[in-house]
DNA sequence: ACTGGCGGGACGTCCCGTTGAT
DNA sequence: ATCAACGGGACGTCCCGCCAGT
């Protein structure tokens, strides 16, 4: 039995996390066969599918990364920063965008997917949450229809984004940002 | 002397599409597998193939007849209606979800989509502008932007149903609502 | 019931005849799909497959035809003009060409095959016989050997023909005169 | 590192070869059915096709590889020894058949069929030039049509033993003979 | 008489994941 | 640890022929 630094091992999860990354990103999940991913990640059957069990899970494994690093740039950057990342990143959309379509056909899937990083969820709301009590956005709407709100606003841009549409970026930004304005005097 | 009455035909077409859209948006595109739309249509490879050239042809067929009620919907509702008309029928969403997807990976499906029914944008388009010029919403941002702003929206809530997540309907039109109002005095 | 006459019948039989011809020739047999078949004919499925109970029927009333007619060639016009008939309408060897092939696979044909026309064949072994009584072709050689290897020049003309390599007719002839001529004082 | 040795490979690609020329020989190239070509072969389709990329790679794989064999028996052991072999292996006629009818069809495989082992076809014609001037054959007929003539003489006795009728190999060979002679004082 | 809708099966291809070899 | 051979199943397509309908 060979063994292997964990250096080692953590080198080859990111060669194949990157290289899978590019083949899910350019063909979507399905168009994304295993032959692609060998050529992508410059490794071959036996070594992917020795760190991931399977197609899906290493989807999966790459789209939480993705979830847990935007909802980072979200809490740490703020709305406008999460959108800003995504555009100037549209190549990563394309995980995104094939796990919505993945959790409508499996609920056990839909669950994991919902209780994944619930300490970053947390934060997220915390966050918004003190906005809020710092008057920067409205208080007379719930921090749940505000967040679905975002999510929403968030995930349309995706789908604009991934189908190689043009987003306007500061329009959009501009009118969130009037729609989450704390009402003034009218 | 065609063998049917054209309207065994439209009735046969329909039952066509609306088991397709069924499967579709049960499993998605390419796990609604033929024998999945035989299943849901009642008919067999070849009565389905005998009105639509492939599968493809079928789910576009789908997808564009969504895309035409919607718009309309939309002209004539409004947006609130639009997205009333998608959470109240979310099995149609399915279809929907697919079509970014699949613009993503094919450019002249991306042409083909685009250039579909131009005559309802423009349609689309005169409504808000005139909306626009009644003062109901407001006008120091482009046309474009508050286009393409609700469409992410509306994208975005797509995105939510489908994957099956809740949708706070009303608090979102109230937020879009407010981005949309015409700048008060401050 | 609807009546015709016999002479509707026998033309729409030709038609038949005729389109599958072209679509045989021009595609081989498995290639020549019944479409395909509808299209060359100018007829329908129906049409075809209640003059003919299959496609193989089709084919092998076709091959039948062509065989007794050019036998008729050879008895006429003898050898060189069964030759010159079959250079001059290279189209028609398509059909020919994928009979040898069925017969291999498939042992009753082969009978059916070889059963077809003996008056014909009859008649061409008489001719040959009375060409070597008459001392045109060498008489040290049994008839049944001159048959085959007349046959198996033809047929190799006709392949070489129907693979679309050129062939040398006035040559080839000479050698086959060279071949069956009487023996002379060497 | 490769998972099985050279050795190995080259005997699976001998399995497959194999089995599959019993089953094209047996059945043709269209009734020669995936599973047919497993079931002689002993593999299955995942096994087969990571050998030959397709169907027809894996036909014409076997085509050329008897073309070539073919052609050295005839420069070695003339024209006789050429026939003979093929009328004692008639199972390898099955695959020769088939080619020139797939020629007919496809141009490009045509020229891809004519520009096959270029070597081969230049050494069969030196050794007739040097049968031609050493005396044994006339001189009085081109090169190109003794090749041509004695092409098709040996296409007719693989369509006739292919067809499975029976070939008088003697006799038609003192035909050929005879055909072939220098011309003697008459 | 003729049409063409339709059933149902078979096609070649390609897929994913296991496994035995290195 | 990593490889590629391999099994076996599923895919969309297209085929042929039957027969209901005109």
């Amino acid at each position: 039995v060979p063994k292997v630094t964990p250096e080692h091992r953590d080198a080859r999860r990111r060669q194949i996390l990157d290289g899978a990354r590019r083949a899910f990103g350019r063909f979507g999940y399905e168009a994304a066969t295993v032959p692609r991913l060998e050529e992508e990640t410059g490794l071959s059957r036996g070594a992917i599918f020795s760190y991931y069990p399977s197609k899906l899970d290493l989807f999966l494994a790459l789209a939480e990364e993705d979830q847990a690093r935007l909802l980072e740039v979200w809490i740490e950057g703020g709305f406008d920063a999460l959108v800003r990342e995504v555009v100037a990143r549209p190549e990563w959309i394309g995980v995104y965008l094939d796990v919505p379509r993945m959790l409508r056909a499996d609920p056990a899937l839909r669950d994991r997917w919902r209780a994944f990083n619930p300490l970053g969820q947390e934060r997220l709301a915390s966050r918004i949450e003190a906005l809020r009590s710092a008057g920067e956005i409205r208080s007379d709407v719930g921090l749940e229809t505000i967040g679905k709100f975002l999510g929403a606003v968030y995930d349309g841009i995706c789908v604009h984004l991934g189908a190689g549409f043009d987003v306007d970026v500061d329009g959009t930004l501009e009118l969130v940002r009037a729609a989450l304005a704390p009402p003034a005097v009218r």
